[in-house]
Formats: structure tokens, C-alpha cells, sequence
DNA sequence: TCGATGAATCGACGCTTGTCAATGTATGAT
DNA sequence: ATCATACATTGACAAGCGTCGATTCATCGA
């Protein structure tokens, strides 16, 4: 959630242009790895899809749609967080989720 | 290898629109998870790198720049293979890898 | 203050994955 | 025909990951 320290974004100064311009080195390699290893599950890309196409998402409204147990979805946002695709907001009992365009972007421009 | 039936794009006809768009059916999402699952391994985002900027890569210039064994890369390269992401062509000895443009194309367009 | 509710954490389980040594297979040189 | 070389496959092992039940933590309403 947004006040958890998310520990992804470190990255966001320069790191990794186009991946097909020139070889990457190891530490670019490994970030990156991380970021698409968030988009590596099934569930995962559900999920930010329906954040993506609802703007933002309660909690409440994903286990639902997903049919798995609070944990594993509590498990599924933390690792879409740590990645710095979504943000989550607490506003009283709930949690509302969004996605982080700009890091999209990033990815998307890595596969250049 | 070319040879080898790659059963990867059986999907280039028209899967995955904008992930963001619209929610994923559980069907894309298992084909686009094992897509991203091809990028979320450092050895090899940096195997698809080489392979890119080089144009085109003999395996006999893979083992050296990654630090992995032969049969490492070899698995790495089958796995890229099967997401559909490069092709080897077997020339004389060696193989040839190359990147497959179009299938990065739709993996980038699902990002948005 | 207390009980109820939503979400994060913990512990455990089975499955998948990355890695390598050993072996197999195909191609080229002698 | 035989040997050397380039790559694929197999088998095995450790590490990582997805999942859930149980528990804990935090927030709100009564």
C-alpha cells in the first residue's frame, strides 16, 4: 500500500533502455527479471487488468473476480507493489488500488 | 531450433489486446503470464540482448559472455524458443539465433 | 471500550524452475 | 569409417513460488 515502503522504484532514474540495443549487464538484468517475473503469473495479470480497466479497485471487489483466498491475493498485490506496477491507498476499512502508468511505460520501453 | 515445432505462436492471430483496456479471460491470461515468465530470468533478458543487438548469435558466443554452462543454454534458448520471443537456424554446425520483432511487438502491445 | 470487519503476516505444503554432470545425437573433418 | 565438435536431452538436486488455513494487526461502529 502506499505506505509501505515500496522498493521498487529505486530504478526509476535511468535504468534500462532498449533491451534489444545493446546487451545488458547483470544488475540491469536482474531488475528487470524482477519486473516481468510480477507479470509472470496469471492471477497477477488478471488482477492488474482489473485495476487497470477500473481505474481503481477496492480489495473487496477482487477476490471475487479472481476466486482465490484474501491471503493469496494480499500476496499478489504486495508483489505488484514491490515491482512498482500498483499503488495502494488505504481510505478507512479498504485498501483502493491503482496501476503506476509511467512504470508501464518503462517496461514497455524496455522491450525496444 | 527452426526445426523444432515451436508452439508458441499459435496465438499471433489476434490474443491479448491492452491489458489495461479490459479485464483478461483466465485463457490469455495463462498464454501472456508464460510469455512474461520467458523475460523473468536475468540469464535470459541477457541471452535476448545479446541475441538482439548482435542481430544474429551463433551459440558458440553465447557460453563465454554468460557464465553458464552449455546445457544452461541451451535450456534458456528452448524456453525463449517456446514463448515465441527468437528462432535458431541450424547453419553447417552451429545455430543461429535470432529475435522474432513481431512477437516482442505484441508482448509491448499488451502493456498498455 | 468492545466487538466486528478488512487486510497483512506466518507457517506449511506441493509444484515449478534454474543449474549442472553425464549422455545422446547430428554434422563436419581427416 | 572414424573421430572431433556443437548442440540437445536426461536425471538429479536445491531454491523459489503459489496457495491456503490460522493468526495477528488495524480501523470503524455501537
Amino acid at each position: 500500500m502506499a505506505t509501505r515502503t515500496a522498493r521498487a522504484p529505486e530504478t526509476t532514474d535511468g535504468c534500462c533502455g532498449p533491451l534489444l540495443a545493446e546487451p545488458l549487464d547483470e544488475a540491469h538484468a536482474d531488475e528487470l527479471a524482477s519486473q516481468f517475473a510480477a507479470l509472470a503469473d496469471p492471477v497477477r495479470l488478471r488482477l492488474l487488468s482489473l485495476i487497470a480497466s477500473a481505474g481503481e479497485v477496492c480489495s473487496c471487489d477482487l477476490q471475487e473476480p479472481l476466486g482465490k483466498s484474501q491471503p493469496t491475493i494480499s500476496h499478489h498485490t504486495r508483489v505488484l507493489v514491490e515491482a512498482g506496477l500498483i499503488v495502494g491507498e488505504k481510505r478507512g476499512r479498504w485498501v483502493w488500488w491503482r496501476v503506476v502508468p509511467a512504470e508501464l511505460d518503462r517496461l514497455r520501453a524496455t522491450l525496444r
